[in-house]
DNA sequence: CGACAAAGTGAAAAAATTTCAATGTCAACG
DNA sequence: CGTTGACATTGAAATTTTTTCACTTTGTCG
């Protein structure tokens, strides 16, 4: 038989043996249908692939919708990536929706929230987004990319700096700057941004014979970058040069410095990552590596559009290279 | 004669001195129909008042939206603003979309796009709203209110740190600590976060018989507070203290100071206004007007969840006090 | 226990969407 | 200069969906 017409609502009645009113309230949000009978008729209506016209026309009203899911807003990297993706999706008639992930928020339930919006495609510049997520989001047709991030566990989309090639740069710099004695300032453990820069770095520094001289974590936050500087510079034999996994820490170790009297970049050299706006004032001009956001934001924006790839697809990573900055703090 | 049902299709094709089918076409976004013609479907549609049920599920999706249209995110209050606010949002269930105006630009040229997008409230920190920004909005039923902003010129609700209260406070702190010759550094003209806080502040001195020594617009960003801080610093005889009307220019002046040997707080007195997370930072360490974010963001949305207060009302005005953080900067 | 409200239901009525054949328009072509 | 065909647009009719309405069930309160 198969008379390969569209699916409709009786089809959908009859599969999940139901009236047909139902099905039409299983689609309608207000509608008063027993919650039960709604998710066996959405289900039914999922397996057979049928979708109400109202619900389809929302989901073209949706279609330029892009939904952000940042960490940590106040790392002034991030508010530099929301601009310009705010931006650029104007500049193409869509709007971008931004989730705020508190720290240890649950992830699950941002994620269910998530996908209720529909949107087209999701960007996340959070660390924590589970593998759930991104079958989830594979599930139901929507793309996703990470930006600054990269995850080899998940097959996903994704746009990074080159954080190995500039953890070499920025422990090549150093080097040739003379220093042995070199510290190092990490984020969070187990973050690509963290785990790629350090890598990068030490091993440069072990193609030389050097070793890290020092190293403490500072979570990627002022707070945390404070008290790593503080342990490093009160060590009985300080390094003479430290990097610092992302700029925020660097500008609070050099406010460590300040305040003992370490003198940068004479006694103390510091490097960051990131080049965030406050790393070429005046009270740092921090030496950092420098993302490409615009390019990183351009890459996701064309990962996101380029209907040759589907979200379905095995994740294609872009990898852009960062520049080295040099400012006064080396 | 006055049945007085729901409008119907029915009733807005005869209206429009159309068919049937082209009213329902006229409200699916890919239909064939004559650009023209959907117009003035549309417009009868809205004068009858129809709303075609897949618009209707479409808009009670929509219905936890709420648009945030900000100007400056470089400027860092307004990340913790958007952080604050993307968090409570999501507790109760709703979605924040964000809209990046750039610079200049009046909320005009983006009305369409976000009156598109239906969200149930429209929070604006930036820029200027204009009066047929605020009509279409009332029109749509859309709730608007203006956050660190107040209009005057038009009536919608407004929450604010009481800007002028905080320019008085700030003045008569610099006026106990001795000072006579007492500069300012404005941010854009027309704003009423600059106005206010100048109008406090002068006022004040006014009060004291001291007078405004020297001023300067800085536009709130950094470098303008970094060309303005120069001009004032390089005058034949410089004031002894001056008021940023916001954090960003006011770190940008003690970077100029710091460039030139000028020694804060000993030669210089320096009050910010915001306090931004790098205003507590140690290489500035400044005094500045605490603006109680959470509060405003809490009021913010107070309003826009209190069903007494409707659309079409005239605006409600809360203004909460900030309070002067001494720090070492004065 | 019985009255009553609230929630949920299917059949049928009402309304909206989609199909389909027809019409008009316009540019390319013979 | 007429013909052809591709294409967009249309209204009537067919189909599909939504809503109404009367009814059932369930649980609550007096």
């Amino acid at each position: 038989m198969s008379t390969t017409n569209k699916p409709t609502a009786k089809q959908v009645a009859h599969a999940a043996e139901v009236s047909l009113s139902a099905v039409s309230r299983a689609f309608s949000p207000n509608a008063p249908i027993h919650p039960e009978k709604r998710k066996r008729i959405l289900a039914a209506a999922e397996a057979i692939g049928y979708i109400s016209p109202a619900r389809r026309t929302a989901e073209v009203i949706a279609e330029g919708t892009i939904t952000l899911v940042a960490g940590d807003l106040l790392n002034p990297f991030y508010p530099t990536v929301l601009d310009l993706l705010a931006r650029r999706l104007q500049e193409s008639g869509r709007q971008l929706v931004v989730y705020a992930l508190p720290a240890n928020s649950d992830v699950d339930a941002a994620t269910d929230q998530i996908l209720a919006s529909r949107p087209s495609a999701v960007i996340v510049t959070s660390a924590q987004l589970t593998s759930k997520m991104a079958r989830a989001c594979r599930q139901h047709q929507i793309k996703v990319v990470l930006l600054n991030r990269v995850q080899r566990d998940i097959r996903i989309n994704a746009v990074a700096c080159d954080n190995y090639q500039g953890g070499r740069d920025v422990g090549r710099l150093l080097l040739e700057r003379g220093h042995r004695k070199i510290g190092f300032i990490g984020g969070v453990a187990n973050t690509s941004t963290h785990a790629e820069r350090a890598r990068g770095f030490r091993e440069v520094l072990a193609e030389a014979g050097v070793s890290t001289h020092a190293q403490s974590l500072g979570d990627f936050e002022y707070p945390g970058g404070y008290v790593a500087g503080q342990t490093l510079l009160s060590m009985k034999d300080p390094p003479s040069a430290i990097f610092c996994c992302n700029d925020i820490m660097a500008l609070a170790l050099i406010d460590v410095a300040r305040e003992r009297g370490v003198r940068v970049p004479e006694d103390l050299a510091v490097v960051g990552f990131d080049d965030i706006p406050m790393a070429s004032w005046n009270a740092y001009r921090l030496t950092t590596v420098r993302q490409p956001v615009e390019l990183m934001v351009q890459e996701a924006l064309g990962l996101i559009d380029d209907t040759n790839i589907k979200p379905t697809d095995d994740g294609i990573t872009r990898m852009l290279t960062g520049s080295l900055v040099l400012r006064n703090s080396v």
